[in-house]
DNA sequence: TTTCTTGCAAAAGCTTTGCACACCG
DNA sequence: CGGTGTGCAAAGCTTTTGCAAGAAA
């Protein structure tokens, strides 16, 4: 069993809520699935195995993983709501290309820490951050265009 | 009339498009409401001076004000669009604050430099840009917590 | 007069919820 | 057994669209 499972079967027990089938199987098929996928993808995914699994028990689920920190809600302006899997502490953004639709990741600690400095100047206290870049990326901005 | 509201009416020339009162009052009250507005609150104020003016009008609106880049179109993670006039070239980034909802606006140069040399890491080619801080504002995060 | 706009209501798209039955503990 | 979870369908929300009537050029 994965870390990332241990930590999802404890919250389950800590809750008082049940596992289940049906969550064992989530969780796997959005571990397995990298990052970025919509509800839907993933739903779509399930579906081939599990076809008897609906719609709104992802959903849940997926509710679920957020609030246990497994998983995290993102929205990149397509109307859809994306989940990626947490791992740890580490942070990363993102860069989104208009025109594939491809999402990288990145991470800068100086950024960060240029951030912390905008909060401090403003006397607020961060509990969380995105940052998105928009644009072309390689294969789109390349020669071809 | 403003620089803004030349710009729209450019716009509109430009593209065969026809210059209407409803155009001119959410104009107006776009520009006289300060930032951040949802189409619904904005609708909303419109409605109390002009209450034959539809949902639809101020959505269609809207549109065309990001269209032609005096609007732009941003999404803080309640499920509704806002919009906040753009001036110029001037570009600012937003504390939000989890408990009231108020936003703040900053703006940092280094930060922006930085991003620029993350594309250039991945030879990708920014358009636009978004950073949200999420967290607790001077006032929600003092004493009373 | 021709084309674009508007307001209304209906539709669309994503997400949530109510409910009866099934399952976990 | 009692409470939780599931699947389905229906409802909710925000946003978009079709259409007939109205306004601008």
């Amino acid at each position: 069993m994965s870390r990332t499972q241990k930590i999802f079967k404890d919250f389950i027990a800590r809750k008082g809520l049940k596992s289940t089938q049906q969550r064992d199987i989530i969780l796997n098929e959005f571990l397995k699935s990298g990052a970025h996928l919509s509800t839907e993808e993933l739903y779509l995914r399930i579906r081939k195995k599990h076809p008897s699994i609906g719609y709104a028990t992802v959903y849940r689920t997926l509710k679920l993983f957020a609030e246990c920190g497994i998983a995290e809600e993102r929205h990149f302006g397509d109307g859809q709501a994306r989940y990626e899997p947490c791992t740890g502490e580490e942070h990363h953004d993102h860069l989104v290309c208009r025109d594939c639709g491809a999402i990288l990741e990145f991470e800068d600690s100086r950024i960060e820490e240029l951030q912390e400095n905008v909060a401090r100047e403003h006397n607020f206290k961060i509990l969380s951050h995105r940052l998105e870049l928009y644009g072309l990326c390689e294969r789109c901005s390349g020669g071809s265009k």
